[in-house]
DNA sequence: GCCCCATGTAAGCAGCGCAAACATAAAAGA
DNA sequence: TCTTTTATGTTTGCGCTGCTTACATGGGGC
């Protein structure tokens, strides 16, 4: 049933995330407030609390919501990433997502993460999974542990936040994608036995 | 001056600064409104915009005073880190200092910077300068663009920042600390070249 | 055909950021 | 020393916010 003009709405609860979504991508997290919401859905300035319990469940749904986006965001970076080449491809579209979207990479990973949120909660899951999934493909002599996955994830994490701070240059995209490849190639460089599949260790440059 | 009862406060400036610092650090960025700093200076409401542009200039001050805490905190770690193990040991502060001040530091770096405060950008810079002046110290044959100082604060901005949004395992500190070392190990045996002084290139593991 | 209840509305409270007009006292100048 | 200026704090008030309570509506199950 459609919002048919009449005293309900049809289907508030998507309409209310779309809205939340729009807010934050044009004024940021300040401009994301349930009155907003509520006016641009066209409904009561209370209509909402029906649907969400307060403002901090809202803003878990749409960070969920994009945490689901950047896991496609990336997997269309490169479906199966085995070289380092690969997984620096991966890492430039994160941090590219992060700039693409600042409110809502902040709302993802910059708020205290309201730990009673499961939706939210299992949706970070997913993306570290994701991450380390990645890297165990692409580096299977690596230590089971994920602590490869971890270091990783937090390389690429930390630039695309160094960046959306305007910590570093990102005067242009091309600047960026060249920052955070150098990056990962000197993380995958690293100790031998971490080597991709399919890569032979180089001798170090003596000559 | 002291404050002595009278009508002017004395020294309402450094008052707002600790009373928004303490706030910060008890109740988070949702507690810090001008009107509560107010009240615990014990003052009027508006009085605070004597001193304070908005409460953006506010939470920009206490930023800049947490990048000068940060900074000594590190030099406290170690004050001239040149192997590895001292840079990890930075680094574990860096780490630590995020999961001592949760809120200072998301002040510090998880909200849009407000450009405008040149006392926050001028903070933000000694930071990184602080950051690179480390690693060309520990690493005098590396490149000089501080390509590989800004991958090493990635990594650790990164580490923080996924501790501190419960993404990772930050149970105790001894976990934290084992996995920053970790990370920065990992990125320390890296590329030829880029060895600390004092250190000897392994042969790749071939035997 | 009727009633229940999910869904929406209306009214209201307290807190917030901020602006404008006003009050006070410390400092500066005559 | 007395006056004037200026920095500092107060009062009042506007519009916004999150959220609660009480009320209205109408579609789906009986």
């Amino acid at each position: 049933m459609p919002q048919n003009g009449t005293y309900h709405h049809g289907d508030l609860r998507v309409a209310c995330l779309r809205a939340a979504r729009e807010l934050l991508e044009e004024d940021g997290s300040a401009g994301l407030s349930l009155r907003a919401v509520a006016r641009r859905a066209g409904v009561s300035a209370t209509a909402p609390y029906r649907h969400y319990a307060d403002r901090d469940a809202l803003v878990s749904a749409v960070a969920a919501e994009g945490y689901r986006e950047l896991a496609q965001h990336l997997a269309a970076a490169h479906p199966a990433p085995s070289t380092p080449e690969d997984l620096a491809a991966v890492a430039v579209a994160y941090v590219r997502f992060a700039l693409d979207h600042p409110a809502l990479f902040r709302a993802m990973f910059a708020e205290p993460c309201d730990p009673t949120s499961e939706e939210r909660v299992a949706a970070t899951a997913v993306i570290k999974e994701y991450v380390e999934g990645i890297v165990r493909d692409a580096f299977p002599g690596a230590d089971g542990t994920g602590a490869l996955a971890t270091t990783v994830w937090a390389l690429v994490h930390g630039l695309a936040f160094l960046h959306l701070d305007g910590k570093l240059d990102a005067s242009s995209p091309e600047v960026v994608a060249t920052q955070v490849r150098a990056a990962v190639h000197a993380l995958f460089t690293a100790a031998p036995g971490l080597r991709a599949a399919g890569e032979s260790p180089e001798p170090p440059a003596a000559g």
